[in-house]
RNA sequence: CGGGGUGUAGCGUAGCCCGGUUAUCGCGCCGCGUUUGGGACGCGGAGGUCGCAGGUUCGAAUCCUGCCACCCCGACCA
């Protein structure tokens, strides 16, 4: 683990790498641009899957699951949908394999060739919007609303744990509706369903706003997102929802017959979020002991770690412990007893910092005799002594506490790197010495969107919903604009 | 796909330029003992197709040729 957080990219990337696999989260598979999750990893994404779950069907939403491979002319029937994803799938061309006949081994049997290529789905537009077509007649059909929790591949030149993996893990959900209005709302809904997800689980804030043309999903008509801070002042895509017009509607022909007869597109929305996610919680909260994990988050929440001598000590201690354990059990918390005689507790201290765990109880022969538990929390790391029979309700609090603690950490240093800026070589000189969020005026152009984006390597992030009007000039160029839009180098 | 780099034990590495005993060291692993309130220590031990395939040579981790893989930087992207 390098000794500082740094802004230095080189630094902060190795920092996050180190962390990434010395947490025991997961490790470079050897597969190109594949990660493996190890279980500690991937306790923490089912988490964040139970919980946004749960989300998706208290606002309407049902599970379902389609198929991994899409017929090749399924993605070119949206134009720009193929064309924004062309670059960058994998492509099934065969179905058999066999034995060279010159002796090298296994070969692709050249005899079974697919007659039409399969896509592996680098998203799942395509192949739900032509089920969708035999799904809805009418409008009593609608609104349809589902969500598939799936991996897909897409093949990126350039991969990183968790931030960018050739396959990873998300939940896509595809909405049809039969009015403009009710589509924007879902989309709306949804992205504040993301929000909320961030902002009150995994402790993280973030901006809510709008992608300008250049930077919206392949087929959409409007990409929302939401926007994080990392620490080293980069910003991180962590959700998006997009209304999609009818644009789907007329590739795939999906109609319905409206209260009069008449037969109408259906409008569309889709959103997800992705095992990004995870990259996300980690460069939000991690300090240079490790993770610092969210307890709402936190597969274990509580780790009691015993120290003794010889086994007499650890059977009392264990005895002290066993109804303390079933307690928090009970209370929904949850708890390791970490009794393993492998390890020194220093060693078991500096484990559990490192995988993030919010609070640590120690207890020995002096907390036997006074009848205490030393009591640590992960994200200042202060430790106190606690009298046992008040240790339950302090737990109940530090659980909490550190929840809204790490979530006003991480505020604070965003509100601290959100920068005003008027002019372009102000907006340079923030971008190079402090980074984070730069709030400046824009004339609306790709044109100047992207000469600041070859100039500086910032792109704009979004234009925030919560965006208030007030007349200005672009930074660039000097042309009218009547609002702020954020700009940032991102991962 | 361009530019650079690296492949030696589970991980990290020395050795390579200048070929020559049994391939170096640390971490980790195994055994025994002592330890246990912040990453223990001692002694002993196991573990290697030196990325792969050819070639040069009495002799190759080292030199030559070809191939493969991975990493970093760019272009691309959630």
């Amino acid at each position: 683990m390098s000794k500082n957080l740094t802004k230095r990219e080189e630094d902060y990337s190795k920092w996050y790498n180190e962390l990434v696999v010395k947490a025991d989260l997961a490790e470079n598979s050897g597969v190109r641009g594949c990660m493996v999750i190890k279980p500690y990893g991937f306790a923490i994404w089912e988490k964040m899957q139970a919980a946004l779950d749960k989300m998706f069907k208290e606002t309407g939403h049902e599970n379902a699951y389609f198929p991994l491979f899409i017929p090749k002319s399924y993605l070119s029937k949206e134009a720009s949908h193929v064309e924004g994803f062309a670059k960058e799938c994998a492509v099934v061309t065969h179905y058999r394999l066999k034995n060279d006949e010159n002796g090298s081994g296994i070969i692709v049997d050249p005899e079974a060739k697919l007659e039409e290529e399969l896509i592996v789905r680098p998203t799942s537009e395509t192949i739900i919007w032509d089920t969708y077509r035999r799904w809805i007649q009418s409008y009593r059909d609608l609104p349809l609303l589902i969500n598939q929790w799936a991996n897909v591949v897409r093949w990126e030149m350039r991969t990183r744990l968790f931030l960018r993996t050739a396959e990873f893990l998300w939940q896509e959900g595809h909405t049809a509706h039969a009015t403009e209005r009710e589509a924007i709302d879902e989309a709306e809904l949804m992205l504040g369903v993301y929000a909320d997800f961030a902002e009150n689980h995994m402790a993280m804030p973030v901006i809510q706003g709008v992608k300008t043309e250049s930077e919206r999903f392949a087929g959409a008509v409007e990409t929302y997102c939401i926007e994080a801070l990392m620490q080293d002042g980069k910003a991180l895509q962590a959700g998006t929802s997009h209304f999609l017009g009818q644009n789907f509607a007329k590739a795939f022909d999906v109609k319905f017959a409206n209260k009069e007869g008449k037969k109408e597109h259906v409008w569309a929305t889709s959103w997800g979020v992705s095992t990004r996610l995870m990259g996300a919680l980690i460069m939000t909260h991690s300090d240079d002991n490790g993770l610092v994990l969210p307890p709402k988050l936190a597969p274990i929440q509580v780790v009691i770690v015993p120290i003794y001598r010889g086994l007499e000590q650890l059977d009392a201690i264990s005895e002290k412990v066993a109804p303390l354990v079933k307690e928090l059990r009970a209370k929904g918390i949850s708890v390791k007893y970490d009794n393993r005689d492998t390890h020194k507790p220093g060693f078991k201290f500096n484990e559990y910092e490192l995988k993030g765990v919010p609070v640590r109880l120690a207890i020995g022969q002096r907390d036997m005799d006074n009848g205490t538990f030393e009591v640590a929390r992960r994200d200042t790391l202060v430790k106190e002594t606690i009298a046992a029979n008040a240790v339950v309700e302090k737990i109940e609090f530090l659980l909490d506490d550190i929840q809204k603690n790490i979530y006003k950490k991480a505020f604070d240093y965003r509100k601290e790197n959100i920068t005003e800026v008027d002019s372009y070589e102000e907006f340079k000189k923030v971008l190079e010495e402090k980074g984070g969020f730069i709030s400046a005026h824009w004339d609306g152009s790709k044109e100047t969107e992207d000469r600041i984006q070859t100039e500086t390597k910032a792109t704009i992030r979004c234009i925030p919903l919560d965006v208030e009007e007030e007349e200005g000039v672009c930074m660039v160029t000097g042309k009218p604009s009547n609002k702020r839009v954020f700009f940032a180098k991102a991962y």
